[in-house]
DNA sequence: CTTGACCTTCCCCCACGGGGGAAGGTGCAG
DNA sequence: CTGCACCTTCCCCCGTGGGGGAAGGTCAAG
């Protein structure tokens, strides 16, 4: 966990002189990525990925091209995390963040896309069950079957 | 479809002088890859790559390096389809047919990986529904709330 | 003889969500 | 000064199930 000073964001604009010393004004904390990843229980290599898909925006570099994250990009990650715990893939929390960017908040498209993901999820878990239904039958005629009874020109007669 | 006469089979072997000609010896059908790719409702690239991964023996080979099928070849395909329709991977797959090379049927095995799949498609199933059933809840948050609520410090402050 | 429809191998490509590791810079401690 | 841990970019790799297309051989018909 470092710290990121006035003094740095003075020396970006110019004039350095006459400013108190580092400690005294200390703006807020700054991460390097391994610690943020960490905090977000994602790796370093994850989070470039986000940056590099556009769930993050380009992180601020330090001096030294190191990017630099504050407790928002923790949230953001941790609003991601939610995201695809709940199913939503990369693009479509593409979407969420993108339309929330200019300020307005995305709730109507959030409940679109929600509603999405639930007309998808039941076509999932119906394309499933009925899969499995399927694979209940065959299950049951293998398991009542002999397999001396095999009709070996079929590789398996019950499947 | 092309037919394949013992005039090949002993072409092979050395002596082809007073044999038959063809059209008499018939032996056997012989389909070419794109042949029995249609039968089976494949394209040839999923068959080669079926050979690849070990689904299908390596074809013999005419004279042109083509290869040649016969119509147990589709019956294979069709169980390799029955397979997939059933949601078992090609590994799978490639265990069923493996363990009946021999000679021996499958059943047993069969019914194992059977079994497997029930179980892992009653875990996904679970899955997809306690993930439906917090989308939902999610979703129920959103539908309810105000979108001049939304705490604009987490982004969507329903997800 | 030419054309078209086959076939062969070869290698690269898709989405998905990153992981592995090289080669090189940086920052702090001993 | 020398480690060590961290960062950077870069490119290739995993598995899944093939698809696209190039370059070249083969075969039958017109």
């Amino acid at each position: 966990m470092g710290n990121l000073y006035l003094y740095w964001n003075l020396q970006v604009t110019g004039d350095r002189r006459k400013l108190p010393r580092p400690k005294v004004l200390e703006v807020r904390s700054v991460m390097l990525i391994g610690e943020v990843a960490k905090a977000a229980g994602m790796t370093p290599k994850t989070l470039r990925f986000y940056e590099e898909q556009g769930l993050l925006p380009p992180a601020q570099r330090g001096l030294n091209g190191y990017r630099q994250y504050g407790d928002d990009s923790v949230a953001r990650l941790d609003f991601i995390a939610r995201g695809r715990a709940a199913g939503l893939s990369v693009s479509q929390i593409r979407n969420i963040l993108a339309v929330r960017e200019p300020g307005n908040a995305p709730c109507a498209h959030v409940q679109d896309i929600l509603a999405g993901q639930l007309a998808e999820l039941d076509q999932k878990i119906a394309e499933l069950t009925a899969l499995r239904a399927g694979v209940a039958a065959s299950y049951e005629a293998v398991a009542a079957g002999n397999p001396a009874t095999c009709d070996q020109s079929r590789v398996c007669s019950y499947l």
